[in-house]
DNA sequence: CTGGTATGTTACTGACCGGTAACATATATG
DNA sequence: CATATATGTTACCGGTCAGTAACATACCAG
């Protein structure tokens, strides 16, 4: 039998390459269990691999955590778009939709809070790779809001922004001490009120 | 000479006892790296002492850590009270001096966050003895917030106490990714703004 | 078939970790 | 002085960590 291109897949089980194994294991030990309580040999076996075939893709542990944050962050880029496509040329309908997202997201018993956010606790170090991502990513998501706000026709939208920016930022932390059925649960209520006040000051 | 009683002190740089400089170092350490990133052997080095005193005193690096947090809730409850006594009878005040403390504390460039919280993202584990000092002040951090609000006469004190709850998490978390300048400046105008709005709806 | 490339396997290094044993020293109190 | 208690010192244990060397195997392209 002739070999077939490489694009067909008989099921969806497919056995991804070791590459794409072992960011996927790692995303979610590391968001589990924090990045310094995960070691490399365990990533490698969970990921049905080893430590060699990690090394020959990543040059250390610190450069597959940046690795592990730069794909959150591309998600979080393609969710945004997503937003966009949803609710096209209404910013304020974004915005709620988000809030609702993250609401949803907080209640998952699951969530550890934002992974960026928690890396940014764990690797402190100012020259660490993973700080820049961090920052970008961070930099990124405010200046979307920001956009959104100024979108919605808000007269102080940087206030705004920066009102919803720590309201979110606070309820994916606060998830972590005070549970999913503490004050993050009514996220989407208290954005919306912001929203509202906002809209009233025009 | 006959031996004065022990009470005196020459100077204010007297020695602490191992167990107290241990704790103050812990402490220091613990906040600014992190408390995997640093080794009990370097806490009772950095403490002037080793690591047998320290575990004269700690059964484990983990209760040691419970202890470093006890100290933080604690140095917090003395704070809340001196905010009732500087302000006494005026929740108002109270609220709106603790924001402007959390917005001061924010914008000193050597702050890393809340170490509460930041103890909550390092250690996961939920029978960890750290745990219930996390949940516990943060339980009661809320609770203090909900009297204020109730005592200044909101109409949902649940709801603005969450709201500032989240905000000042937020801020402080928002402070380790985008720096002192970021949207946590603006904590106190923030929180005075939402304060006037939950006012004017009673 | 052949040769290059990606992967698997095993064993290893040197460093650090939390925690302990055994013994020496100081200090304060009786 | 004598005794008890707190502290210092050194060395060690077993385990884990990140990272590497050397070699074996698979597989895919020419």
């Amino acid at each position: 039998m002739k070999s077939a291109h490489p694009i067909e897949s008989k099921d969806e089980t497919v056995r991804q390459p070791p590459r794409e194994r072992i960011v996927a294991t790692a995303s979610e030990l590391f968001y589990r269990h924090g990045i310094r309580a995960v070691g490399v040999e365990a990533i490698a076996e969970a990921a049905g691999t080893n430590k060699m075939t990690l090394y020959r893709h990543f040059a250390s542990k610190d450069e597959l955590v940046a690795e592990y944050l730069r794909r959150l962050a591309a998600e979080a880029a393609v969710f945004w778009d997503g937003l966009e496509k949803a609710h096209p040329d209404d910013p304020r309908a974004q915005l709620r939709a988000w809030l609702k997202s993250v609401e949803d997201h907080v209640s998952d018993p699951g969530q550890r809070g934002c992974a960026l956010a928690n890396a940014a606790v764990e690797l402190p170090d100012k020259d660490h790779p993973a700080r820049c991502v961090i920052e970008q990513f961070k930099i990124a998501q405010r200046d979307r809001l920001i956009g959104l706000c100024r979108a919605t026709g808000i007269a102080e939208p940087d206030l705004l922004a920066d009102e919803l920016f720590l309201l979110l930022e606070g309820a994916r932390v606060c998830a972590q001490s005070l549970g999913p059925q503490g004050p993050a649960s009514r996220l989407s209520r208290m954005g919306d009120a912001l929203i509202a006040s906002h809209l009233a000051t025009v």
